[in-house]
DNA sequence: CGAAAGCGTCGAAACGTTTCGACACGCGCC
DNA sequence: GGCGCGTGTCGAAACGTTTCGACGCTTTCG
C-alpha cells in the first residue's frame, strides 16, 4: 500500500525509469520540467523509497552488522560492550549507516547467525570479541564479507583490532612494583577469550622477569563478572600468606573484589591495593576510586567502522592494529603496609 | 556470486519453485527424493537464502527498528538508555527477531528517521523516551507502522508503556518525609521530556499537599546529566538556607549531586540525603549506595517487544499501559540532623 | 468405471528498485 | 545534406525469493 516508483510513473504518464533518474539525479538526465513535476508528486503521494528493493539491486545496504561477544542474556550490560557499541555507533552515525544488532548466537550456533549475516542485510559485519572458538568469523572470511574483529582473538587472515594488552598489564604490574608490592595476585577473565589469556600471560611473565616467587592460588578465575571477582577475592583473602596487591582483568571483577575487601573490613588502598582494566565509567564511581587501564575501546568502535566501510569499498586496510592501552592512577592503589 | 535457488534448481534440473518448496517445508509438498536431493544440493553449495528478497516478498523482515531518544555523540552512555536497549535485545533474541539500531536522527530531522523506518527494513518499531517534539512517532503512526513508544510523552493515539512517575516520586517524597525531612528540593531533569515533567509535577504537589513551603531555588535543572547534578547540588549547597535532602529524577544526576556533596565536605547522608531514580547498576557502587526508585526499564524493553510483535499480528494491545516503580532504600538517605 | 480429490511439479507473476540498450529528436559540422 | 553526437525518454532485464494457477498423474470412492 505504499506509494511506489511505478505509482508516480502511472501518474505522472511516465516510465519508472525516468522516476528514478529524476528522483536519484540518476545516472541519466531528465528534463527540468518533468523532474519537477515527479518530483512534486513524489511529495505529494508520500513517497518513499524502499530500501530493500534498493538494496537487492544494487547491493549495498549501507547497514553495518554488529555481532556481540556471544548472544546471552544481558549481555548489553556489559560495559565494556557497551563503551565498543557506543564507539560503533557514532561513527556508524556520521557515516550514514545502520547498525544491525545480532541477538541470536546462542540458539543453533554459529551457523544461524551467519545466514543473518550473510543474508544479504548487511554490507559488512563487526565481531566484538569473539573468542578463538567463534567459528562465525571464520566462516565470515572465508565466504568474503567484509568484517573486522574487535578486540579478538588474532585469526588468520581476519582484520584484526586489538589492544596491546602485554602494555597495559605491564603498566599496571610495574605500577603496583614500583609502590613497593611484591606479593601480586592476578584475578583472570574468562580463559576464552584472547584478552584475558594475554592478560595472564603478561602476569606470569612479568612475575617471573622480576623474580617474584608466587603460587598458582594467586592466580584466580573471575570470569569477568563482579560475581566472579568477590568471590576471587575472598579466596585469596582466605589464603594463609595473601598478597598485598591484585590486578583484575576487567574493571567489573575489581570492583567485586573491592566489595569483598570492604565486607571482610580489609582497607583499600592501605591494606590492599586493588588495580582494574577498562576504565569503564563505574571504575570512577567507586570509593576509592579505581586505578585502571585505560583502553580506547569508543575509538576502536570508530576505527572499526571505517575499516570496515573501506573493506567495503575495496580499499586496502591494514591486517592488524594495535592501540596502546596508558594507566589511570586514582586512589585504589598505594603502597604496600610494611610487614607485620 | 553467493549461490541462489537458481544454482539450486539448475543444478538439479528441477523448477525453483521445487526447491524453495523443498527448503522451507512450502506450502505445497515435496516428494522425499527431490526433497533429499535439494537439501544435500544446498549444503553442498553453501546456499543462503537472501533474506531481503524475501522480505521484499512476504512483507516481514523479522527486525524491529530500535530508535533513541535523540541520536547525538554518546547517546549509548546512558545507563537508562542502555538498561532499556538491553531488555529489547534479550526479547528479540528469544522471539528471532533482530533489532536495527537506527544513528541518524540528528542530520536531517525527523523526516530522515522516518525514511529508514519505512523503507522496508522493519517490521515495525519502538521509540525509546521521545519526547513530545518527535514528529517521527507521530508521522510513524499515521503511516500506520506498527510502534510503541517505550516512556515517552503520552501521545495521541500511539501505544505507551509509561512508568507510574507520580508513584515512584510518592515514593521517595514520602520516605524522606517520613524520616523527618522536611526541606527536600529536587533536582530535574530535561523538561522536554516526558518523565522529568511528571517527576516535576508530583514533587510540587507532594510540597503543597503537605503544605511545605519551598522555594523556587529548590527545583535545579540538571539536564539528567552527572554534570549538570553536580552543579545543581552547589547551588542548593550556597543557598543561605539550604535542603536537608534532594530528590534527583535521575541516578546520574544524583551521583553528580553526591560528588558535589564530597567535594563541599557535606556528608550524605548525615547531612545530606540524596534520593536518585532508575536504579542504574552505577547506583549501588557508590558510597553510600543511593537510594533510589526501580523502574521495571528491562521489563519494560521486553514487553515492548512482545506489543510490536502483536501490533504487527494485528493483535489487539492496549494502548498505554503503566508499570509500577518501587523505592529501594539504601544508605544515601537518613534522618535529618537536628536544626542547628 | 468415471468423477472427484490429492499429490508433485512446473511456469510465471509479483515485490520495488536500478540501469542498460534502444530509439527518436534536434543540433552542429564537414 | 548526410553524419555523428548529445539529450531525454522508454521498455525490459535483473536482483532472489514466494506462491498461485495449471496440469498431469495416481488414488479413492460412489
Amino acid at each position: 500500500m505504499p506509494t511506489s516508483i511505478k505509482d508516480i510513473a502511472k501518474l505522472l504518464n511516465v516510465s519508472v525509469s525516468t522516476v528514478s533518474y529524476a528522483i536519484n539525479g540518476g545516472p541519466r538526465t531528465v528534463s527540468p520540467e518533468v523532474k519537477e513535476r515527479v518530483l512534486d508528486a513524489a511529495r505529494e503521494l508520500g513517497y518513499r523509497p524502499n530500501r530493500l528493493a534498493k538494496s537487492m539491486v544494487t547491493g549495498r545496504s549501507r547497514t553495518i552488522g554488529v555481532v556481540p561477544p556471544e548472544i546471552v542474556e544481558d549481555v548489553l550490560l556489559s560495559p565494556y560492550l557497551q563503551l565498543a557499541l557506543n564507539g560503533i555507533f557514532n561513527a556508524a552515525g556520521s557515516s550514514h549507516h545502520d547498525l544491525i544488532l545480532f541477538t541470536r548466537l546462542a540458539g543453533s550456533g554459529h551457523e544461524e547467525v551467519l545466514s543473518t549475516i550473510l543474508d544479504g542485510r548487511v554490507d559488512g559485519a563487526i565481531f566484538i570479541a569473539p573468542n578463538s572458538t567463534n567459528r562465525a568469523v571464520l566462516l565470515a572470511k572465508e565466504l568474503r564479507i567484509p568484517c573486522i574483529s574487535l578486540a579478538g582473538s588474532e585469526i588468520d587472515g581476519v582484520h584484526t583490532l586489538s589492544v596491546a594488552n602485554e602494555t597495559g598489564m605491564k603498566l599496571a604490574m610495574k605500577h603496583l612494583f614500583d609502590l613497593g608490592h611484591r606479593k601480586i595476585a592476578h584475578i583472570a577473565g574468562r580463559l576464552d577469550m584472547q584478552d584475558a589469556i594475554d592478560r595472564l600471560r603478561t602476569y606470569s611473565e612479568f612475575m617471573s622477569e622480576n623474580r617474584l616467587s608466587y603460587h598458582d592460588s594467586w592466580v584466580v578465575k573471575g570470569q569477568f563478572h563482579p560475581d566472579g571477582g568477590f568471590a576471587a577475592m575472598k579466596s585469596l583473602l582466605a589464603l594463609p600468606n595473601p598478597p598485598t596487591a591484585v590486578v583484575c582483568a576487567n574493571d567489573d571483577m575489581a570492583i567485586g573484589a573491592l566489595r569483598a575487601c570492604q565486607e571482610m573490613g580489609v582497607n583499600v588502598p592501605s591494606e590492599m591495593s586493588i588495580c582494574g582494566f577498562d576504565q569503564t565509567s563505574a571504575s570512577e564511581l567507586t570509593i576509592p576510586p579505581l586505578t585502571t587501564v585505560f583502553q580506547p575501546i569508543a575509538e576502536m568502535g570508530r576505527y572499526a567502522v571505517q575499516s570496515v566501510l573501506d573493506l567495503i569499498d575495496g580499499k586496502p586496510v591494514p591486517r592488524h592494529v594495535t592501540f596502546e592501552p596508558t594507566l589511570v592512577v586514582r586512589s585504589s592503589t598505594t603502597v604496600p603496609m610494611k610487614e607485620s
